[in-house]
DNA sequence: CAAATCTTTCAATAATTATTGAAAATTCGG
DNA sequence: CCGAATTTTCAATAATTATTGAAAGATTTG
């Protein structure tokens, strides 16, 4: 395969994924083309190789600082800004961890603790606090592997995971 | 809090829950009134509850039973269709990880495995066969977590988690 | 097997979300 | 400060995705 095409279907990949997580396909890809650049990008050049205006790239590069998953970098002499990935997965893996749990768990989990208290009585009451007792039980759980994970400096989780599988 | 204000509550943000998992928020409010139901509801009570038509209850509960998360259930007696959500939070669970894994992680597997071997030299080839590599090993070990994850039939990651934790 | 009941499909429409592009704001070198 | 270079904003527009509703298709029962 020719690196063009390689790109090409990186950067579209990449923007699939990222429509499934939650994040725009357009700053998924500008994330993709970042990743795989060996130098930082100015937004001219972005624009260029993603084929979208000025404004879309900026919003979109914003996001992707906003996540933590690029940064700005000054080129000596330069006036323009130009951006830089970081393209240590277990860091980008983290900080996708990071902003979902901020953006999704955290505010199913307000809501379950403030409908844990609830008054009255019959099937439907009982069944309810039941159920949203139990989710938020296991929310809970989850909350505590993620900030774990989040705030490892290593790759443990894998490591306890390959020793678990070999000890089988 | 009354049960009708944390009953709307909940399917809300379950719904909005869903719209970041790539579940469509109609299929997670539908997901979310079955999960709190004492009992199995019709297609028409659940347009009923959630205000929505005949057609978009038909498709999302279809969904939902595509996901594995609900099923018809036969009322004797009764000619309507009937369906329950699994209630099991774990189950659950290992019902969007494994549709997830499928959706997303398999594709960009097989993305990462095809652009593996490119042809030709220079900064912007080795960059990308570096940080392509990267990810595909990445990709590999989160399937194999998910995998182990998805076949298990005990919390036994929790399990784990809690005693690293106890052990720091 | 006909009629009634229930389910599915799908083209049209509505709602939502993303993108553009040009104007306004900001920054920086001289 | 001034003016050029660059970035940001945002109303208008486009693209995408979800929803409706009615017609067609199935299924069951008497």
């Amino acid at each position: 395969m020719k690196y063009t095409e390689g790109k090409s279907r990186f950067i579209q990949s990449w923007g699939v994924l990222g429509s499934s997580w939650g994040v725009s396909r357009t700053m998924a890809q500008i994330h993709a083309l970042l990743l795989i650049a060996p130098r930082p990008m100015s937004t001219e050049e972005i624009m260029e190789d993603l084929q979208i205006s000025r404004g879309n790239a900026n919003m979109n590069i914003r996001s992707l600082i906003d996540w933590g998953l690029a940064e700005k970098e000054i080129v000596p002499g330069e006036r323009k800004e130009y951006f830089v990935a970081d393209k240590d997965i277990w860091n980008i893996a983290k900080q996708v961890a990071r902003e979902r749990k901020k953006r999704e768990l955290e505010p199913i989990l307000k809501v379950l603790e403030q409908v844990a208290e609830i008054e009255g009585q019959g099937k439907e009451v009982e069944e309810f606090s039941k159920v949203t007792g139990d989710i938020k039980g296991f929310a809970g759980q989850a909350e505590t592997v993620l900030d774990l994970f989040v705030k490892s400096k290593s790759n443990w989780l894998l490591k306890i995971i390959g020793k678990v599988k070999l000890g089988k």
